[in-house]
DNA sequence: TAACTTCCTAACCCTATTGTTATTTAGGCA
DNA sequence: TGCCTAAATAACAATAGGGTTAGGAAGTTA
């Protein structure tokens, strides 16, 4: 066999819609403001200074994704994470960026000594 | 103090562009055919079945975002995969996508387990 | 019951992005 | 030089997705 067995169909459906959910700014925040405990739409409103509508609707789509839970006290809706590999997925994606960050940072560097070299000669 | 530091708006923003590069299926298709080897536009295209114009708008995107690298040879472009994270990143989603199918049909399962015993009461 | 709060949902607008076609650039070869 | 192929780019149409406003359902309190 000569190719590689092509990815099914249905692997990059879901592979791509999970990324999609990490994919959108308000939906991370939402998630780090509930890194260390539920909390309430009313709480989440407050936080993020969007429309309390915007926040029900990222919460849904996340609590479709299996990525939070729900839980109702009263007239509110408490929501927690479920899923810790959001978490995991956003550190390693994070460490990426700062060592690509850093990787720059040394290209700069590296440039001006070799510009102080050439002027030393 | 009560509250926990909010993410900074441009950890936000990088970490939903990184996340918003693999959400597309084109480009995980893409990336999936360049997990063993490097490969040329040509070959994309007629892997892909998209047209040409297409696929090199992909491959720009992750060249960019140093997911991917980039090789001449004659009139040749040549793409290959210089961040293993990405794989990394699709491993961890689709066994967690994996456990939650799992999960869907042990609650198939459970269910019919309690009919039979609800019928032999 | 009435008023109030919290949250969900529907409908809409608008922007961003994908995929297409067409064109341009660049290298290989006659 | 002219022709061919490969790849990048520009321009455009179509769609998806986020954010808003408005409305309604469910629960609490008077």
């Amino acid at each position: 066999m000569q190719s590689v067995k092509p990815i099914p169909q249905e692997v990059v459906q879901q592979l791509s819609e999970y990324f999609g959910i990490l994919s959108e700014p308000m939906r991370l925040r939402i998630l780090s403001l509930l890194r260390e405990e539920e909390k309430c739409v009313q709480e989440l409103v407050e936080a993020t200074q969007t429309s309390q509508a915007n926040v029900s609707k990222h919460l849904k789509v996340m609590l479709q994704a299996g990525i939070l839970t729900r839980r109702t006290e009263g007239t509110s809706a408490y929501y927690r994470v479920e899923d810790p590999l959001t978490f995991e997925l956003c550190n390693l994606v994070c460490n990426r960026l700062a060592a690509r960050i850093e990787q720059q940072a040394r290209h700069f560097r590296d440039f001006t000594l070799a510009n102080a070299e050439e002027k030393s000669k």
